[in-house]
RNA sequence: GCGGGUGUGGUGGAAUUGGUAGACACACUAGACUUAGGAUCUAGCGGCGGUUACGCCAUGGGGGUUCAAGUCCCUCCACCCGCACCA
């Protein structure tokens, strides 16, 4: 078990030596908090509040092993939650367990654990890390996705969402895990391969439950503008994810047979159409292939090898079949062809082939010597013919040819023309479409929530009732990786029809885990027994002022959570809302140098030591070469483990550290030597307090601060502010360090009514960062945690720096007054000018107040 | 290929949004204190030249606008991320 795993020894010499120096008791001043906050829970958070404010990370799935992008990522949302309690709001700041999934179900078949035991044991040790690192969280709203209390609600939902007709069951060509044995969605799949297993997917026909997610494409489209303080990138990937095109579904009569509809964006090109092609799941091919042994080869051949456009052999084949379509204009015979580059499941599975304009039609037409028509003309030359002359609908350039009524137009306007045409003679009809698919939402496991529907022969699908709600799961369950142990179960899956009380099966799947995500933000905020949540209490929170995760949930949880939400005001559960996130902060990963031998083998960075002539070498003397900052993984050997870091850092200076240095956003990279940075800061702070204590304990000094001083404390204020404000974490912590360096001169010189006021602010603005020091410190002095303020008045010091420029080079600086002018600048910049200028005459002088003089001459 | 992003010292990164480039750190160098230093303190630290004063060059490359460009415009290059048979 995981949280039995034994301590990594700290090879590394800092990780060694750092208890031996200082009275900086870290580990003393951290449990004696810690176990303050715990009596007092300062984190818990009113029922009627004032000013709510809701930070939110994403919960973590329970694996029992913290490792650093947990800690960037809580210690990132505890920080704004500590800085907006000290400013007074009434903070939500919860966490909990995403604790359904696979790896449970996979830990149950190898060491033969329950999945639930395994669950809690690990969900028991990530909170004991959790708490370790100090974070503010409100434990009284803690649940985990596994409990009956949470996934009952979901059941209820998920009948109401049936209801209101969002959701279907129907067949599908599905994914298929061969290892997993279990269905994926679409976004779960990566390059062919499960995104958990590695395993190539296969199709699959089964009967799945699907949230009707296409039907709600356009609208999480246009609400996408709505996420204005979400980062560019993700707003983007789910605008291509939803994947909305504008075009035409044109239809080709086929002698003896339904006619043959095929989609189009670019229909104005029609004229150029030489064939048709299908896919091989159209009822066309399927047809072709009960009389032609070709077509069918060919079709099984290609399931098994699906064109896959990376791979560099990628060629478009196909097979011609006997039919022939007739086209809607020209009243012309194509051939028509299944392909292997037409997709079944976008638009009708079948299209009209224009080689001259189109690269995949061009390559094939070339391959089985078809014709090739031009039908657009570029903007300037000719066309080579060599290749697709492919022109976007936008560009003025081109201009149609060979296309009769459509000759000398524009691609936009022969769009316009012909899909009139086609109207009008019953044709074809303009259509908008969306890649956006039904999420599938059935998973073939036991570790999920089951989905509360039971099978009956006569009646259907029938819903659970919902007085015989929670569907539980069975406790006795055999575990052999085989197929789906619910399934298996001799008797859970046996009950009585509701309706007509004749023997029936229960729906044996279970949900896909992403379900439980879509709401457990709202389960936070409120969680009564006999509902999933009060509507009124939910909407005083919403929406998630800050949401912070991993930039790789952009496209499934973050979409999910969106249609979610529109399901959930469909079905009546809470008022609209433009969204449900309104901040969002994706954080990068933690990255950290590799390191390996000259055999390849990747040794562990701790391990390694610069040498004198500045290469790299094991402590035993064997040479290391040094390679790239990559994402921390145990294969590279190039990971950190959290627990050595806080028992020889303490948690204080890791979290620190892992704000400072990199923006959120972007990746951060590891050092110990940055560590130990930290480190030695929170140790100059409380050696600070040791050295100063009587000055720094005594009544406030009579004795104003000096004005330099007086503007530097309060821009600090200032800027920290904005700062957290902007989740600027790593300036942030620039901007206190640089007082902390005033505050430490200002001691050295003896300015102690520079050091009380200096030190206060500074232990205030560093309380989010440093909670357990901060508050230590607050108490040996008497300061109470508030946010500082900060007067405007004093952001700007009485003299400026200006700049002297001569030509808009750079001369000097001169310090002037406030508001001087331009007169008295000069006069005050005189000799910098006359050394640089000699007595060339001044033709013009550009003055901006506190900032800069400029002399041309 | 399409879309998004990034490019600044030895390193991570700042720069009041067109106005003193390199804040704050890390690393490094020298000195101090030390039995010792991997602790701590002090100083230095973009490059070139000069004893200093100071000068020249420098924000991926090239061009432009401007009194003034890391910041605006044009163009090229490199890297990272996402998507990619989507008709």
């Amino acid at each position: 078990m995981p949280q039995n795993k034994k301590r990594s020894c700290c090879s590394s010499f800092f990780l060694e030596k750092r208890c031996s120096v200082s009275g900086y008791d870290f580990k003393k001043i951290e449990d004696k908090w810690q176990k303050s906050w715990e009596e007092s829970q300062p984190f818990s958070v009113d029922k009627n509040p004032k000013n709510p404010f809701y930070v939110l990370e994403m919960f973590p799935y329970p694996s029992g092993v913290l490792h650093v992008g947990h800690v960037r990522n809580y210690v990132l949302g505890d920080v704004l939650a500590r800085f907006k309690k000290a400013q007074g709001f009434d903070v939500l700041h919860p966490m909990g367990w995403d604790a359904f999934g696979l790896p449970a179900e996979n830990a149950a078949i190898t060491h033969n654990t329950h999945p639930r035991t395994w669950t809690h044991a690990n969900i028991q040790h990530m909170r004991k890390q959790f708490k370790r690192l100090g974070l503010g969280y409100d434990w009284s709203r803690e649940f985990a996705t596994c409990d009956e209390s949470y996934f009952m609600h979901e059941q209820e939902m998920f009948i109401r969402f049936w209801k209101e007709n969002l959701l279907v069951r129907k067949e599908g060509v599905v994914n298929w895990d061969p290892i997993d044995q279990t269905i994926l969605a679409n976004e779960q799949i990566e390059n062919g391969r499960g995104w958990r297993s590695g395993a190539l997917i296969e199709k699959k026909k089964m009967r799945q439950w699907f949230v009707r997610q296409s039907d709600f494409a356009e609208e999480l489209l246009a609400s996408i503008k709505d996420l204005d303080e979400w980062p560019a990138a993700v707003r983007t990937m789910q605008e291509n994810w939803i994947g909305y095109s504008e075009g035409a579904i044109v239809r080709f009569s086929v002698k003896d047979r339904d006619s043959l509809e095929v989609f189009s964006t670019r229909p104005e090109t029609l004229y150029g159409a030489t064939f048709c092609a299908v896919s091989v799941e159209h009822p066309l091919a399927e047809e072709a292939a009960s009389t032609h042994k070709d077509v069918a080869d060919f079709i099984t051949h290609t399931r098994a090898h699906p064109f896959d456009e990376q791979s560099d052999q990628a060629t478009q084949e196909g097979v011609k079949l006997s039919f022939e379509a007739c086209h809607p204009l020209t009243k012309e015979l194509l051939p028509i062809y299944v392909v292997n580059y037409v997709l079944s499941d976008y638009g009708t599975g079948a299209i009209f082939a224009c080689p001259a304009h189109d690269e995949r039609d061009f390559a094939f037409a070339k391959r089985y010597n078809e014709r090739i028509q031009q039908v657009i003309a570029p903007a300037q030359g000719e066309w080579s013919g060599e290749e697709a002359l492919v022109v976007p609908r936008d560009d003025i350039g081109g201009t149609l040819i060979h296309s009769k009524e459509l000759n000398g137009l524009s691609c936009a306007s022969a769009f316009e023309r012909v899909t009139e045409t086609l109207i009008k003679q019953g044709l074809g009809a303009k259509q908008e479409r969306y890649r956006l698919r039904d999420w599938c939402v059935s998973r073939q496991r036991y570790w999920g929530t089951p989905i509360p529907m039971i099978l009956c022969d006569d009646c259907g699908e029938v819903p659970v009732p919902v007085e015989d709600l929670p569907v539980s799961l069975p406790q006795d369950i055999v575990f052999d990786g085989q197929g789906n142990p619910l399934d298996k179960h001799p008797t859970w899956k046996h009950v009585s029809c509701p309706q007509c009380a004749k023997p029936a099966v229960r729906d044996t799947d279970t949900l896909d885990t992403f379900f439980e995500s879509c709401w457990y933000y709202l389960r936070f905020i409120s969680q009564p027994k006999d509902r999933c949540f009060d509507p009124k209490e939910v909407e005083q929170f919403l929406p998630i002022d800050w949401y912070i995760g991993g930039v790789e949930h952009a496209v499934m949880h973050l979409l999910y959570v969106r249609l979610f939400m529109i399901m959930l005001v469909r079905a009546g559960y809470l008022k609209p809302i433009k969204t449900p996130i309104k901040r969002l902060l994706t954080q990068g990963m933690i990255c950290h140098r590799t390191y390996r031998t000259k055999d390849k083998e990747w040794v562990e960075p701790k391990d390694v030591k610069k040498q004198a002539d500045g290469t790299w070498a094991l402590k035993d003397g064997t040479p290391v070469t040094e390679g790239a900052s990559e994402k921390m993984s145990k294969s590279k050997k190039n990971v950190v483990d959290p627990d050595s870091i806080m028992e020889a850092y303490g948690v204080d200076a890791l979290r620190m550290f892992v704000v400072s240095d990199a923006p959120p956003e972007r990746h951060f990279d590891w050092s110990d030597t940055g560590l130990h940075g930290s480190w030695r800061f929170a140790k100059k702070l409380y050696a600070m307090m040791d050295e100063w204590r009587d000055d720094l304990t005594a009544e406030q000094p009579k004795q104003e601060m000096t004005q330099e001083f007086l503007v530097l404390m309060h821009k600090t204020i200032a800027a920290v502010t904005d700062d957290l404000e902007a989740m600027r974490l790593h300036l942030a912590i620039a901007h206190i360090r640089a007082l902390f360096n005033a505050v430490t001169q200002s001691a050295a010189a003896g300015c102690m009514q520079n050091l009380w006021h200096g030190w206060r602010a500074l232990l205030l603005l560093l309380d989010p960062f440093m909670p357990h020091l901060s508050a230590e410190l607050r108490e040996q002095c008497s300061v109470e945690s508030s946010w500082p303020s900060y007067n405007k008045n004093y952001l700007v010091a009485d003299m400026v720096t200006v700049a002297v420029q001569v030509n808009g080079k750079m001369r000097g600086t001169v310090e002037v007054a406030l508001n001087a002018a331009e007169q008295d600048v000069l006069q005050e910049a005189q000799n910098i000018i006359a050394r640089t200028i000699g007595n060339q005459p001044v033709r013009k002088v550009i003055f901006v107040m506190n900032r800069i003089v400029n002399v041309i001459v």
